[in-house]
DNA sequence: GGGTGCTATCTTGCATTACAATATAGTAAA
DNA sequence: TTTACTATATTGTAATGCAAGATAGCACCC
């Protein structure tokens, strides 16, 4: 379920701007994802490279080794737009299952609502 | 990524009426999830169960096999409180990641917006 | 009696995923 | 040389979702 979610924000990461795993990781964490090592995130990148999503040229870096920027391809791309579709559909339904308190869950006034039944 | 997303609906459908296994499974794709089948929501009720999130009791089914029918603790509503406000933060971070046509993934009439660059 | 089909639960085994841990290496400053 | 930050990659593990199949009750029909 909600499957490719980390998948379809780094695609969706790599279409902003053509970067590196490194930053990636970087920008997710800063973007509100958590932390993302880079032992996920490496892995992602060498699969979606294999799949032909993305492509990637090795730039020299001021003061570390070399970085390997990632590029989206068409395919990524359909990936992507796909990936949203899905992911919009899945928010939809989780949104319409949750929505049993009408935004309670936003009032900050009655802690209590939730177990209250 | 967006871990126990299933675990966290589940939850959400036990809580809204106790049910069985079987009819979960129903609810869930009526609710617009897709087709969650048996051997995915029999083994996470028994996770579920064994942490203590829900308990079950056996009732008879009117033409069939006894129903094991869940409801929630208070764990278990504790659990999907955290699961809710999770869900939401990561939500806001792919929507605010896949904000950049700012709504043009609505705009049914330009299909070509997303990789028109 | 036997067959089909729906209801209902559970188990086994597999593929994928996220991640910790580790290895490797370039640069730079102490 | 040691430390630290940058940068990529691999290995192994745990969790998850699911296909597939086993088991079983009930109802209907032949």
């Amino acid at each position: 379920m909600l499957k490719g979610t980390l998948e379809g924000c780094v695609l969706a990461v790599i279409r902003e701007e053509e970067c590196y795993g490194y930053e990636i990781s970087q920008r997710l964490e800063r973007y509100g994802f958590g932390r993302i090592p880079e032992g996920t995130v490496y892995p992602l990148l060498l699969r979606l490279e294999k799949r032909g999503a993305i492509t990637a040229s090795y730039r020299s870096s001021p003061g570390g080794p070399q970085r390997k920027y990632y590029a989206l391809t068409d395919l990524g791309q359909a990936d992507l737009e796909e990936f949203y579709l899905h992911y919009r559909e899945l928010t939809r339904a989780v949104d319409q299952l949750m929505k049993w308190t009408g935004g309670q869950w936003d009032a900050q006034e009655d802690k209590t609502a939730f177990g209250g039944e």
